[in-house]
DNA sequence: ATGAAAGCGCTAACAG
DNA sequence: CTGTTAGCGCTTTCAT
């Protein structure tokens, strides 16, 4: 593969001057610039990017740690983020943690050694922040955490209205003549959960419901869990009429539970999950979903994270939150009449 | 950022046994060897992966080029690359094509520019294969086909069986009784969809049935075109009693137009789909499929590439193809004897 | 068993 | 305007 020397070589002038030719910092007199274009097109000649990064200390890479690409949330938001990304230039790292802090390490380490110019993290669930992450000097690589993040976790932060998400789809349900709501929450120690499910709480207050501990049911944003869940508050004695599913997952997995338990929706119970997805406006029924701007959410933290690598960002760290919105389908329905009645008869 | 030289001045050695002991590439006496950790602890020291690569010419590094990973067949895909690539410590630069050529030559240049060991391609639908692609050197880095491929371009492929599945899917329609199967293909520039279009041909002439022109309905596997071909396909004079989607963004498009129309599956139409996607059993109707197994097809192209990368493959391009799997679900069902009376009359 | 030294391919002063 | 030169941080003969 050829080198620069062996353009400089050819085109008989020195490594400086190809190099400024190629990066244009300084002006090259037209001719001998066309010499060395020559000599570079004959040789098919393609810049060694490591061997610049090693000089210049900038490597036009960002690393971005996700805890599964599978989850149809992640998708979206990963393309939001290399859509910016290419647009200046920069290329990116892809690794998945499954929110394993082991795993999540190992990138962030390879990442590192690879000498990334910023990270996008979206950490895994931990009661304490990650030993590794709080070692990280604010000096050094600018870290985004997007989606999610942890207090005593020095960075940047993108997130969607967890709170206020959560209180639009269990405002919606009461409007809809709910009292008994239940919700399946995620694993205690992500913010995201509790925040989702503060805006549960809330909506209920606001409206002077009171808030019941059997209807909170703890899930951990996997499918299984929100099987599980599911079951659990249909086998209660005083069901509710309507289920808040704090993120996608766990509404599939609430879905199936329905169907297994020959629990009809929305004649049955009402749904209304957090995260939208494409299909669920074809489902029989069509859910009822909070919308979180996954594309944008990905774009945001890399359009941040670039501000703040190049310089153009600079100070204590930024928090953004994106707005939510509810798309209601057919999976919410205004609580018939007689519904509550039934329901009181049959467990009086 | 502490460098070896730090590191070999601290515990008073040469930068050659400080990279000895790191790389376990000689024998260093415990003595010394103590001493160089000490000092790498002490300086939180960690190797720069780049300067390495420079002397070694070894990245531990692939790209990935998907059409969009928000397309729902790509996740799993790439997650199946990456978990083989974790496991053999290499590190993954993914980039979105948009099926545009020049975005994936932009990616190609980008990853090659940073020195990428290997390159997993899924390529973009073109009736002639790329310059770019027919200039590179096969004995440079080797590059592996994925799901897609071209012909007049030389590396490794890896595929599923698309004349196969399309051969099941169609066979299956046609057990069931149907006669007049539709079929809504993929852009024909690519031999996927090529494929797929052979393996329904091939099914219907096996039984001796005709092949209808009007019938056979180009899409380009996106949601947009399944829409517009399903709709025509309702509209011919003699719509078929059966269609199938040569792709699963096609069959979302397909599924939204049954219901605009309010044809209602499967009692008016059967349908089955290639690829098949998780949600696809919690429709109503749930949506037969042909399942391509996507983890497995990133995972063996991985796979392959590593042992071409590591020199355990070589010789000429091996091609592997992946069997497929028909997953009969409620969207599929026998014809109704009087059905098929019915449509002669209404059109006699 | 360890060290000295020569690069890998590029950029950036600094001269001229 | 163009060339010389000294590294960036690491690996790898080749001596010792």
């Amino acid at each position: 593969m050829a080198t620069l020397r062996d353009i400089a070589r050819r085109a008989g002038v020195s490594t400086a001057t190809v190099s400024n030719v190629i990066n244009e910092t300084a002006y090259v007199s037209p001719r001998v610039k066309a010499r060395v274009l020559m000599a570079i097109r004959e040789f098919d000649y393609h810049p060694n990017a490591l061997a610049r990064t090693l000089k210049t200390r900038k490597s036009k890479t960002v690393g971005m740690i996700i805890p599964d690409i599978t989850n149809p949330f992640f998708p979206a938001m990963v393309r939001g983020s290399e859509d910016v990304l290419l647009q200046e230039g920069y290329t990116l790292f892809l690794g998945n943690s499954d929110g394993e802090r082991e795993k999540e390490e190992r990138y962030y380490r390879a990442f590192r050694a690879k000498r990334v110019d910023g990270l996008i993290l979206i950490i895994s669930p931990s009661s304490t922040a990650p030993e590794y992450l709080r070692h990280h000097k604010p000096d050094g690589v600018p870290i985004l955490y997007a989606d999610r993040f942890h207090r005593g976790l020095h960075g940047d932060v993108v997130i969607g209205d967890n709170i206020g998400g959560a209180h639009q789809a269990v405002s919606h349900l009461i409007e809809l003549g709910h009292r008994r709501i239940g919700i399946i929450t995620g694993p205690p120690e992500l913010p995201n959960a509790r925040m989702r499910l503060e805006g549960y709480n809330r909506a209920l207050s606001e409206c002077g419901l009171p808030q019941e501990e059997s209807l909170v049911r703890p899930g951990k944003f996997d499918e299984a869990s929100g099987y599980a869940a599911t079951v659990e508050l249909l086998k209660l004695v005083k069901p509710p009429t309507a289920i808040f599913v704090s993120n996608a997952l766990m509404t599939l997995g609430c879905l199936r539970a329905l169907k297994d338990s020959g629990v009809e929706c929305p004649k049955d119970i009402s749904l209304v999950s957090f995260d939208d997805l494409e299909w669920f406006s074809l489902t029989n029924p069509t859910i009822t979903a909070v919308d979180q701007p996954a594309y944008e959410l990905g774009a945001t933290a890399a359009e941040v994270l670039l501000k703040r690598i190049t310089g153009r960002l600079s100070g204590p760290p930024l928090r953004k939150i994106l707005p939510t919105r509810l798309v209601p389908r057919e999976s919410s329905r205004a609580i018939p009449a007689e519904k509550g009645r039934d329901l009181k008869v049959a467990h009086a």
